[in-house]
DNA sequence: TAACAGGGACGTA
DNA sequence: TACGTCCCTGTT
């Protein structure tokens, strides 16, 4: 067990942007991740995060996952002072981090994340990994599942994931999948792309559009200046920034402010 | 009961 | 560029 004392880290908020779809808020306090084949439970109270896992794991995994090398309130003090509304949403969102998630689960999920709500998401996610992911036991005796390799859906028919509710994205995942088998899709090779590049090669699989491949892109392959554009952020943009978001001035980190935004036009106060 | 919207994207025109 | 359609579920 490993006990950090941590600023701008709240899983709870991160719970709720929407970034990761395998985390849970267990109880209060209480927080649970499942990401590809490994599982943590965190308790976190008052600032301080409490890891339960070796030191080891801790430092060679979940520090990296959290982004926690990286001083996030350096992003929130170049935010324009003027600019209350941002301001605001960095005060409400401040402990959101962009976690460093495994591409292919993100492609997979933003496939699935198209016209459909978070709750949808996660039960669709657990539907999949339920039923093609591996099972695994903790330490502690609980059973979980991995995240499905590619390799798993690749053998389907396209319609066979709507057992899963995917719906119309059935088709979307099954041939990602089969593309990536195939080689058609290297995601070694787009890990190694800058942003711009990756995104193109994003937009070629079937099913990503623009702000899927935006959202793998932040994070998948950590891109923080992807920035990507939903109905909530466009509205946002609509009524906060007419003349279009500054995105010069905070070049290279407007992802992390993508989300600020984003959780604070969900969960932030409706000053309509 | 029916209509609608929910972190879009595709195909067609 | 615009518009209908795709599937499912919770909400109104």
């Amino acid at each position: 067990m490993v006990k950090k004392q941590i600023e701008n880290f709240d899983l709870e908020q991160i719970c709720n942007s929407g970034q990761c779809f395998r985390m849970k808020k267990l109880a209060e306090n209480k927080y649970r991740i499942i990401v590809g084949a490994r599982y943590l439970d965190v308790y976190q109270k008052d600032g301080e995060s409490i890891f339960y896992c070796s030191l080891e794991e801790f430092t060679e995994v979940w520090e990296e996952y959290f982004d926690l090398k990286r001083a996030y309130k350096l992003y929130i003090e170049k935010i324009n002072p003027k600019d209350t509304y941002l301001v605001n949403a960095a005060k409400l969102g401040g402990g959101i981090r962009i976690l460093k998630q495994d591409l292919w689960e993100m492609i997979v999920s933003f496939l699935i994340s198209q016209q459909n709500n978070i709750v949808r998401i996660r039960r669709c996610i657990e539907n999949i990994c339920r039923e093609y992911g591996e099972e695994k036991i903790t330490a502690s005796g609980e059973h979980y599942y991995a995240f499905p390799k590619a390799e798993a859906f690749a053998c389907l028919e396209e319609d066979d994931l709507k057992a899963c509710n995917l719906g119309y994205r059935s088709k979307y995942v099954v041939r990602a999948a089969k593309a990536v088998v195939a080689g058609e899709i290297d995601l070694q090779a787009i890990e190694k792309m800058k942003y711009a590049k990756a995104k193109e090669e994003l937009l070629k699989i079937f099913g990503v559009g623009v702000k899927v491949a935006d959202c793998i892109c932040l994070f998948g392959l950590h891109h923080l200046e992807a920035f990507p554009v939903d109905t909530h952020i466009n509205q946002a943009l609509e009524k906060h920034y007419k003349r279009g978001f500054p995105k010069r001035r905070y070049k290279g980190f407007e992802g992390v402010l993508q989300q600020y935004i984003f959780y604070y036009e969900l969960f932030g106060e409706k000053t309509e």
